[in-house]
DNA sequence: CAACAGATATTTACAGCGCAAACATTTTGC
DNA sequence: GCAAAATGTTTGCGCTGTAAATATCTGTTG
């Protein structure tokens, strides 16, 4: 049992996820791969087949535990939060912090040429993290107020927008019941210039 | 000149991306490579090297292509649009629209791992793209009027909005510059909630 | 306890990828 | 006309994912 040369691993599945985790925090997206997975684990390159099928099976599972991961980055803070807009705050800086702390996670996560959204495994997690966005929207308007350096800040917040929808959409996170509540016509009627 | 086999290709750069062009819209950005676009051009596989360096540099030229390409779709129907909310509906939609149609493209446009963002050759059409947003975000103000659907609405918004920033912040889109301006914690404070 | 079935892991092989180096051909400049 | 530079090819290497055949372990059943 101490042996380390045994045959079968006996934890590989949850293993090679954690490889995975650990090889996108330290090399990046692009070092990541099953053969790599495979031997962090020390561990012949195909024996991932067994747990995961292919390649994508194998990131699908990893990008599962990084949506966990950033559920638990947008829910902290969120309880301290006494009104709502400071709560959408702290879920939003949650967001961003995970993007920022975990970069090549962060990518791996929304590209759909890596990852089957599909995939069982990421149902859950993928789902409470839309469901902490959709808690904190209800109800919310945006305010008419303009601050100093609005213009700089709109035109970033308007590439976020469109960026960000287009990405989504492209992706496939946006299903069809989404995309028709926010069709293209609707992304943004309600704004408004001062002038 | 006629004749097929000749040693020179004579026109090879502009053929080879658009070759990357047809297959990203052909077979999408799994089968584009650099040795998919010579064969596609009837070349050997190491002719691109003298043209564009490495794969990076033909990826990036063929990028380049489609920030032309989003430019115009974003002018198009710019000009009928008297209202400058209507002018800004008009880039979003062919920003979308462009994502849609090319998503191949687009995704390729936007993955720092595939495209070197601060090739000479991104420089000028990454710019106009820009520099429309920023024509149409000038004075730009959120309207505190609520729709009816606003809350699905108002959800998927803040998913573009936090997403996109996300994204953009991590494919480098955004520089230090431009983070300073919309620091994250100053990406969404003009916001509040109806009750 | 023995034996077999299924799960798990390995080995081998293959096609595709990007790239470096050496070489071949054409074009260009003097 | 000739040398230099540009352009394209060939060959070889290490990396990738995966299919097929094989080996080892585990658990259940007789």
């Amino acid at each position: 049992m101490a042996d380390d040369k045994r045959y079968h691993h006996g934890n590989l599945k949850p293993a090679l996820v954690q490889a995975g985790l650990d090889i996108l925090r330290e090399q990046g997206l692009e070092r990541l791969s099953l053969r790599a997975c495979a031997e962090r684990v020390g561990v012949s390159h195909m024996a991932p087949k067994n747990h995961f099928g292919n390649v994508t099976g194998l990131l699908s599972a990893i990008s599962a535990e990084g949506f966990v991961a950033l559920k638990a980055e947008m829910e902290h803070g969120l309880g301290e939060a006494p009104t709502r807009s400071e709560r959408r705050d702290a879920a939003f800086r949650g967001y961003v912090a995970f993007a920022k702390a975990n970069p090549a996670l962060f990518e791996l996560m929304f590209t759909r040429r890596l990852v089957d959204f599909t995939d069982p495994v990421l149902k859950g997690p993928m789902s409470d993290c839309a469901a902490i966005l959709r808690q904190l929207s209800a109800g919310m308007i945006w305010d008419k107020d303009a601050a100093p350096d609005a213009d700089m800040r709109a035109q970033m917040l308007n590439w976020c927008i469109v960026h960000g929808f287009a990405q989504l959409s492209v992706q496939g996170v946006f299903d069809k019941d989404g995309m028709r509540h926010l069709g293209i016509e609707d992304i943004t009627p309600d704004v408004a210039y001062r002038d």
